[in-house]
DNA sequence: AATTCATATTGTAATATTGCAATATGGGAA
DNA sequence: TTCCCATATTGCAATATTACAATATGAATT
């Protein structure tokens, strides 16, 4: 049906399940990576940076920020995007709770 | 298009774009956090703790082994799936090479 | 006011994803 | 062999995602 059924699960679960799913395409992975590693908020430069047409990766933004991973101000002519540090914390948290195994746990096979 | 382009991105963002993509569904995240907090490997257990219907389930398995995150052992009647330890250490360090942001870099919003 | 620049939105077409019923497959038990 | 049990696969139908052209919007510049 491509819905994504989410009943029965932990709030946790589809929260994180949601986080991961932005992530989860090379636009906006790229995106983010940029954003970390830039000390200045960026505009259009993303445009530059990634190989796909304007609308698209505008389209990737509103993504990114509709799950709070990025948070966008206009300034003027441009829109100055940039990780939204408080809400990352936290999401990096939810994101460790999955991605961290347990040490105490050994599997046997 | 539903097409995701993958071309003039470097490889470790599409590699690591696709073990997001994996596990942002609410139903394979939890297949995941399941497998790493049972001490044994478990097979149709996985069908009883997620609300979903066994072939559906079946499908999730076998996307989440298509990125490598778990791996699948046939025994006798059952199936034993557990998370692929030596590959789950390399692509947790994929991932946090994209979720964890410099720390030396400031920025202005 | 007219133009330009940066970005967002909308429309549309192609493709992907999801879920389940039905069905296969294959092992072990009777 | 026949009957179950566990799992995989297939075949849909519904919906979601992706990409881009075209267009809108809105600020600054002329």
């Amino acid at each position: 049906m491509g819905i994504t059924k989410t009943e029965g699960f932990p709030s946790k679960v589809t929260d994180a399940a949601l986080v991961f799913k932005a992530l989860g395409h090379p636009a906006r992975l790229a995106i983010m990576e940029y954003l970390a590693n830039s000390t200045s908020c960026i505009c259009n430069d993303i445009v530059d940076q990634i190989p796909l047409a304007q609308p698209t990766i505008s389209r990737h933004l509103s993504e990114l920020k509709k799950v709070g991973l990025i948070q966008g101000t206009i300034e003027g002519k441009n829109t100055c995007y940039c990780i939204d540090q408080k809400r990352w914390a936290e999401l990096k948290k939810l994101i460790n709770e999955f991605c961290i195994p347990q040490n105490n746990v050994t599997q046997s096979c």
